[in-house]
DNA sequence: TGCTCCCGCCACTAA
DNA sequence: TTAGTGGCGGGAGCA
């Protein structure tokens, strides 16, 4: 694959670097030789197709142009001008993809290109940061209980006083909480708080310390924001988490699906990829009974189905909506685990403060020990696999 | 009709 | 001062 990529990606940078820029393409988004319909059929020569247009077609388009042995650097301004987008949408791909570690940012306007070896190094930083931080109190500093207090905004802009909501937000996540903790915080820090990438982070946290590998973009909102927001913000949440959730879907971390009973969709994890004899993490196998695939996935047509873990999935969800409409975040993770006592759950990144146990640390310590080999498996066989490998190469090779 | 998510404004940051 | 960065939410495509 990172072969076809780099070829491909050669001969469209061989045609398109040295060019200007395409003078009011009718599509601009993808250029001639990227063109991937991600959903498939005769929408590619369309006035307008939303589908040619999603983030996740632009981050596959990205990765095929950027994934090779002999990229180091990445300019953002050459990315935008070759993918044919406004730089804005480059933003949101390269903080993606640099809170997952295939970029490191350099200076400005310059990444470095990383590569997907770097997937399993960061996801297990950040596993090993999650679990940190629910053994410490004390927080680091770009936890979800950071990014997803609200009330920082209340704070800084004396507006929206949802009191109920604050009240419950810091009593589960805030660290200002702790008393030596600053009573404000510099704007910089609060709208790095907010970044696509910490929430990309954290969203991805959810999956890596909640054990829930299927979780829908309502919930995360919830989980991320604390219950009892107001709907505005849950709303902006809930739209950013779609634009992560189809990055990571076109690098196949996550899959869309949808579940058979409440038909709502959720995203599972594929994250921690099983090496299968000459297969990646995204092995075609029919739906389970328990999920269907999503009719609806821009940039990717995901067809991974993990039989293994689908199993909790749609029940767990329900179990959480129940809980979440009683409005007890803790019981509803308990519930969640289907693990009934205290001592076995995992509260997750935004643990209430001062909710270290021993008991946990063990809990937490053994799962860990078991995904370790997930890591290293991971590593030699983490790849993104484009949804049509050969539609992807058709267009790439006419 | 509601979900999904592109688009671009504009506030903020860093050089 | 200015170019780079990216949060944010309006509103339109889509199922």
């Amino acid at each position: 694959m990172a072969a076809a990529a780099a070829a491909a990606a050669a001969d469209f940078s061989a045609g398109a670097a040295e060019d200007p820029p395409p003078q009011a393409p009718p599509a601009p988004y993808l250029p001639p030789r990227l063109v991937v319909d991600g959903g498939g059929g005769p929408c590619r020569h369309h006035a307008y197709s939303r589908k040619q247009k999603s983030l996740g077609l632009l981050c596959t388009n990205f990765v095929a142009l950027y994934d090779r042995d002999d990229v180091e650097s990445v300019g953002l301004d050459d990315a935008a001008r070759r993918l044919g987008v406004e730089r804005r949408r480059i933003y949101d791909i390269v903080n993606v993809l640099e809170s997952i570690g295939i970029l490191v940012r350099r200076a400005k306007n310059r990444y470095t290109w990383i590569g997907f070896g770097g997937v399993p190094a960061a996801l297990k930083e950040l596993k090993e940061r999650a679990s940190r931080e629910m053994m410490s109190p004390s927080m680091d500093e770009t936890s979800v209980a950071n990014v997803s207090d609200d009330e920082d905004d209340d704070k800084l802009d004396d507006a929206d006083g949802d009191a109920e909501s604050e009240k419950l937000s810091q009593s589960i996540d805030n660290p200002s909480d702790k008393p030596d903790a600053p009573c404000c915080k510099l704007r910089s820090d609060h709208r790095k708080e907010k970044s696509l990438g910490l929430l990309t982070q954290n969203f991805v946290k959810l999956f890596l310390t909640m054990e829930v590998d299927m979780i829908s973009l309502d919930e995360s909102a919830r989980l991320l924001l604390g219950e009892g927001h107001a709907e505005s913000n849950m709303r902006t949440k809930v739209r950013r988490l779609y634009d992560i959730a189809n990055v990571l879907s076109s690098l196949n971390l996550i899959e869309k699906t949808q579940q058979a009973d409440s038909r709502k969709p959720a995203f599972r994890w594929l994250g921690q990829a099983k090496r299968n004899e000459g297969a990646t993490i995204t092995d075609a196998l029919p739906p389970t009974k328990k999920t269907l695939p999503n009719k609806r996935t821009f940039g990717t047509d995901l067809t991974n189905i993990d039989t293994k873990r689908s199993n909790l999935g749609s029940t767990m969800e329900n179990k959480a909506k129940l809980a979440w409409d009683g409005g007890n975040m803790l019981k509803t993770f308990q519930r969640q685990l289907g693990q009934g006592s205290t001592s076995d759950f995992v509260y997750g990144p935004f643990h209430p403060a001062g909710a270290r146990t021993q008991e946990i640390d063990r809990t937490v310590q053994e799962k860990e020990r078991k995904s370790i080999q997930d890591w290293e498996n991971l590593a030699a066989s983490f790849r993104p696999q484009y949804q049509n490998q050969g539609e992807l190469n058709n267009s790439l090779f006419p």
